[in-house]
DNA sequence: TCCTTATATCCTTATATCCACATACAAGCG
DNA sequence: CGCTTGTATGTGGATATAAGGATATAAGGA
């Protein structure tokens, strides 16, 4: 076993990617861009939340460097830093998937008693 | 693209999922419980941690069906529910581990000059 | 039934996070 | 330089989350 402060250190670093996920719209804004590299604005529209909303959550992507900005012109471009990222997410979604089949087939076996 | 609201939806019960992993001794507790089953106290003694917050910690870990509970005489049995939280972890540590390499990278590059 | 062990929950304080309005800053145009 | 467009940040209130000591509950033995 590792050295627990080495453990705990890559632990709060490990903390720092699942806090970045950790809210609904920076996951829809990680799917945007998991097709394409996006504008703020364009984010904007397509998820109609108010502008600053949209720019403080790259912020937070940004610094965590799930997202890489590039500034062009007077827009600022946003892409997807690592699409393993989006694995994740999708795992994630099976995991999710799984827990529903589970709740269903419980709720089910209530009602057949 | 699915329904706006139905979207929102899925990525709530994401959120769940994600914010159970945004901490650092949640993140120990599963790793700890993807080599063997533990009991509440064995975890205490691992981490150092006191019980109260080990089991407020399972307990976050327990209602987003991450884990399960067994009782056993007077002790309780966690054991990881789904093994593929584990690949999730691994694969955000590749991701840490990427952006560790870049970031020394351009560190090396700036000493250079 | 009382006691011990193992675990969960309550309570309070400290801290973090979210949202969105208002505002600041940056880039390009006339 | 002033204006417009596009983006980022300051701010404050509402809410959520964390920690850990104190306490409650569960199980089993004496």
């Amino acid at each position: 076993m590792v050295d627990k402060k080495l453990e705990i250190e890559i632990e709060m670093l490990h903390k720092r990617i699942c806090q970045a996920l950790a809210d609904p719209t920076r996951i829809l804004i990680l799917y945007h861009l998991a097709d394409k590299p996006c504008y703020v604005n364009e984010l904007v529209d397509a998820l109609n939340i108010p502008q600053s909303t949209i720019s403080r959550h790259l912020g937070v992507l940004r610094e965590k460097n799930l997202v890489a900005a590039e500034r062009d012109g007077s827009a600022v471009k946003y892409t997807l830093a690592d699409h393993r990222i989006i694995e994740v997410l999708d795992i994630m979604r099976t995991i999710l998937a799984t827990q529903l089949v589970n709740s269903i087939e419980i709720a089910q076996s209530l009602i057949e008693e």
